[in-house]
DNA sequence: TGCCGTCAGTGCGCCAGCGTACAGCCGAAC
DNA sequence: GTTCGGCTGTACGCTGGCGCACTGACGGCA
């Protein structure tokens, strides 16, 4: 929409991009391509492997596992802030997870060949990488227990937030359905959460759009997951130069 | 107890280990050191830095997420099969959860400083750890989506299946207490689950000590996560010369 | 042999979240 | 302006898992 409209977002507004040091950037800068993002569009599919890593400026991409049932469950967000299709310099090409478009917006891609010449190196990109894979880690083992011990209502307030980090935005274009299905929980559920912080006056929301209006009460209605996952990303990647 | 009695466990029975190539095997075997894990150690702590990655031999290890409430949540096992300590090649050195060791024995110990070394070698031992690390993001990622939606019963089947695997033997050393905890549920979810299958004949259980009888049995009462994961390692880590 | 600590079994009330079904309503598109 | 499809609100019964409390029993150790 707005944010995608004027031509190409400059890439280092990705926080791993912008955190190279410029000898480093001058390199890779050449080798990304600007790609469109669609909401729901399938960047890669479970057990498929990405032809690119991704790079997003202003799309949001989630990471979702899929049961065999067809349950679904998102077990991590990436924005601004990181890199999908992490198999490609992790060295097992494929991942059995889907990678989704939640919001739509632009992105850098990295092809294959260039990554694995990247790996081969060994330089600051790899290590920059391999830094944002652990927070990627922690995220993932801070979902799983916070699917375990947290009611509904916490993490629909804390996905918000990472929703809203990642869209530099106080507002989210997204269903509360959408939400449920992330969260792998029921549409009510959310429905009753969603309610509870509009009484609360935290958010408003009208048919698919969340307007965020006091963001620190929406933090204490999060559980402490946001929180820490935020602590842990800054901790290892402090940005050097972003925009 | 019995395998740690007789000296020193091979080890290349730590399949990482095993799968170097000879050369590269016979650089880094100089550097490792024997360690014997008690039940119940922590190998490391929440947020603080690992003095060295360790390669399990016949100790088991599991990783866990604390919540500030106190409520914990395992979300990987590490056995034979993998290694402790990842964020000192990764290069965020601590991370946010603990490693508790969940059955005592053998372990080999490579230092960080060793490590770093590998590092920024980049040769295969690096990627070798990378690609397990790899496998523990999945195993990880459906950890969140098992939490979300499978029974008790069936994490308690994938559980008991895990921890086989890893100490290579028809019989566990854990008590029903200690799955509740690392699961993150109650005791009596775990008792109800554990006769539902003693009286399936699949286990037997006496204070402590779970014997498998039934197997396959148990992987039908398991949820699918057991097997996606098992099937995953396998895909990552085809082992060339194991024990 | 007997003691005692630890582990396992059971019962009860409670509630969060699920499945299902349907009603209402906004808002984009024609 | 009207229509229609998709989003949201509501209700009801059900059940899996929780918290708590207490009993029973195995088995290591003296």
């Amino acid at each position: 929409m707005k944010t995608s409209l004027p031509y190409r977002v400059d890439p280092r507004r990705n926080q791993l991009l912008g955190a190279l040091p410029e000898a480093e950037w001058a390199r890779w800068l050449p080798e990304l391509e600007l790609v469109e993002l669609a909401y729901g569009q399938v960047l890669f599919e479970s057990g498929s492997r990405p032809a690119a890593v991704v790079f997003p400026t202003t799309a949001v991409v989630s990471l979702t596992y899929i049961t065999r049932e067809g349950a679904s469950a998102e077990f991590a967000v990436v924005g601004n802030d990181g890199v999908v299709g992490i198999s490609l310099f992790m060295g097992g090409d494929a991942m059995p997870c889907r990678a989704l478009v939640q919001s739509a917006g632009q992105a850098w891609r990295l092809g294959a060949q260039v990554v694995r010449a990247a790996v081969e190196r060994g330089g600051p990109l790899l290590k920059l990488l391999l830094r944002y894979t652990q927070s990627l880690i922690v995220q993932t083992a801070q979902t799983a227990a916070c699917n375990r011990h947290h009611s509904i209502a916490q993490q629909v307030s804390r996905r918000l937030l990472m929703g809203l980090d990642r869209s530099q935005s106080d507002e989210l274009s997204m269903t509360q359905e959408a939400v449920a299905n992330l969260l792998g929980v029921r549409r009510e559920g959310v429905t009753a959460a969603a309610q509870k912080l509009q009484q609360a006056g935290v958010i408003r929301y009208r048919r698919g759009h969340i307007a965020v209006l006091d963001r620190e009460q929406l933090e204490q209605h999060s559980c402490e997951c946001y929180a820490v996952a935020k602590k842990e990303y800054a901790r290892l990647l402090p940005m050097p130069l972003a925009a």
